[in-house]
DNA sequence: GTTATTTATTTAACATGTAAGATATTTACA
DNA sequence: TGTAAATATCTTACATGTTAAATAAATAAC
């Protein structure tokens, strides 16, 4: 009674289970890459200049509109930060003198940043070194196994933001009632 | 994320070079990747089970030695978190049911963790809907491309871990935490 | 022209990360 | 044996992340 409407059913079910493990396995080893450098240089980073990877990437934001002043929304989008928690961020950076906050003169609701001298110089310095060890922690990479992942990688990015904007399938347990997207 | 970097003082620096910018692409890519598809996955997980990636870290780890009792330490190093961190952690997970600790019989300095009941069912359904979660995040790659990828991200780690360990005094991770895939 | 909605940001409450230092215990050794 | 060093965890302080709700201003609707 194996018809061939089972038949594929349950071939797609294998399929499908086999490239979940393959799925599990790529994710669990893109976590530990991605942790095990982040600890790695956002360590350095942390000891040699006393900022965060956050704060490098808000300069680093800022760099590159170099002198115009930017949105906090903008920045905050950029870096993947909520907006809830940018606030903080930027709070300190100001008192740090790193960063300069304005209200916006077309926005009455907006408010900009912008680098001051010596964030410039801060980030200048923190530049340097990161590329130096991030290039340090990658060492013994080939140069194409790096292209080779870099477009990878893209491609992973690509793939998982063509399937987020669309319901995620799933057996739908016929429990909770799906919604987010 | 750390974006950052990549079109920026390279050309005033003769002495960057085109695998330094590599690098720096890749780094960017790979937090890019990770931190995207963590912050879907992880937002479903809090949605959905009220837990965060940590905990589920945490339970996963204990599931491995289902039934055994395990140190806090070597839960802390096996899911990346330092010993000061992981005491909250445990605190509100030991508050909700989910694993218990006692003091180590052997060691009096020692405290150990073990997964209740509930904790364990709470892991078997988490577990079920990540695994579908992680591969419609990845739906859309190639199989032999997931499997490139694995094999390349186990190759940068192993590099790094390898450029990284010189400084680091004591024989300590000669022997280090084996992990599965 | 008032009312409702959207947009930009802040506030609040809290979960999770780091580092530094305290405490207790085991271990190594003179 | 006594003392120093290593180990395992906790405490504290604070940086950073999340969501939800509050605030304020721009925009759209009637």
């Amino acid at each position: 009674m194996a018809t061939a409407t089972q038949d594929k059913t349950i071939d797609s079910q294998a399929s499908s289970q086999a490239g979940e493990r393959l799925s599990l396995s790529l994710w669990l080893q893109l976590m530990k890459c991605t942790k095990e450098i982040e600890a790695g240089v956002g360590g350095r980073l942390r000891k040699v200049h006393s900022q965060s990877l956050a704060r490098f990437d808000v300069l680093s934001q800022l760099h590159r509109f170099a002198g115009d002043w930017v949105a906090v929304g903008e920045i905050a989008g950029r870096v993947m930060a909520s907006s809830g928690n940018i606030t903080a961020l930027v709070d300190r950076m100001v008192a740090e003198d790193l960063i300069v906050r304005r209200a916006s003169p077309d926005d009455r609701r907006s408010h900009q940043l912008r680098m001051t001298d010596k964030g410039a110089a801060l980030f200048a310095d923190m530049t340097d070194d990161h590329a130096r060890w991030v290039d340090a922690a990658l060492d013994g990479i080939a140069d194409k196994d790096k292209e080779r992942l870099i477009a990878l990688l893209v491609e992973v990015r690509r793939a998982f933001e063509a399937t987020t904007t669309i319901q995620i399938k799933g057996p739908a347990p016929g429990s909770g009632p799906e919604q987010e997207s």
